[in-house]
DNA sequence: CGTGTAAGGAATTCTGACACG
DNA sequence: CGTGTAAGGAATTCTGACACG
């Protein structure tokens, strides 16, 4: 089974990764004059939007919408939304981190794919691998070589 | 520090994330008309491309393109690299099945935000935590209360 | 085979104004 | 405040053909 290249390690934090605002809607629910206001309001903020060109989400921004929508449909108001989707931000930030940075290579267990997410702090000598087996994840310490 | 919410986990998953070729073009960069070509060949193909409309790419697609210009790079014909990703794209099924079954919830450890990923298939008294300290990703092992 | 380009039309998005509330 | 709509123009994408190789 290939290693993870670097190519796609970049992948998996998707920095780069933008989109249109006819996709964002679609995607979030939210329509397109509701996502033009909030950005009036600086509730968020497309890459780029020089003058009369399309806008570009990045795929942070998604998350954002998606989280201030679910707090409107809640019945909270648009600027109380905004401020909950933040405390969750900050969260989505960890899982990308961490989705770079811990899936060190792909490799095969007893004919499982499976992720080595790299050694366990406080004993180096194990590494986690998360395990896809009969269809669901599974967590294993194996020890090094 | 809030739970992971129904909506984040979907999003983790992004089975919903679609974007138009522009954006597929700028973010791979492979052209327009590149990915024309590969999809009249079959080796990629859009959502929905219905006579005319505006052709609309999922995520795991943007992975593809990427991974195929990778081998292309690399000096491998068309087919042939088609032929590599396709290894590939197994694997990053089983990387976003891994984000979607094993986040469980997001936490606070020693004040270092931290991702609870669930058991150990062996020893299912201790959790596995992907912990955010000093600006890298750590793995601890932390017993169930 | 695999990609680029010019061409004309179609689908999408832009801004600013206005409506409703 | 927060969202929707009609309007006209601009940016983007469409297809099919043709060029190069």
């Amino acid at each position: 089974m290939p290693k993870i290249t670097k190519e796609m390690k970049g992948l998996f934090g998707k920095p780069s990764i933008q989109l249109g605002i006819g996709d964002l809607s679609r995607i979030s629910g939210v329509s397109q004059s509701q996502l033009r206001y909030w950005e009036s309001k600086h509730y968020i903020s497309p890459i780029q939007s020089s003058a009369g060109k399309n806008r570009k989400y990045q795929l942070l921004t998604i998350v954002k919408v998606v989280i201030i929508k679910k707090f409107l449909d809640d019945g909270f108001t648009l600027p109380v939304a905004v401020r909950k989707s933040l405390e969750h931000k900050e969260m989505m930030d960890v899982v990308r981190k961490v989705n770079i940075e811990r899936f060190i290579s792909m490799e095969e267990i007893d004919g499982d794919p499976a992720i080595n997410m790299g050694p366990l702090e406080d004993d180096p000598g194990y590494n986690v691998f998360a395990i896809v087996k009969n269809g669901t994840t599974i967590l294993r310490l194996i020890p090094n070589k």
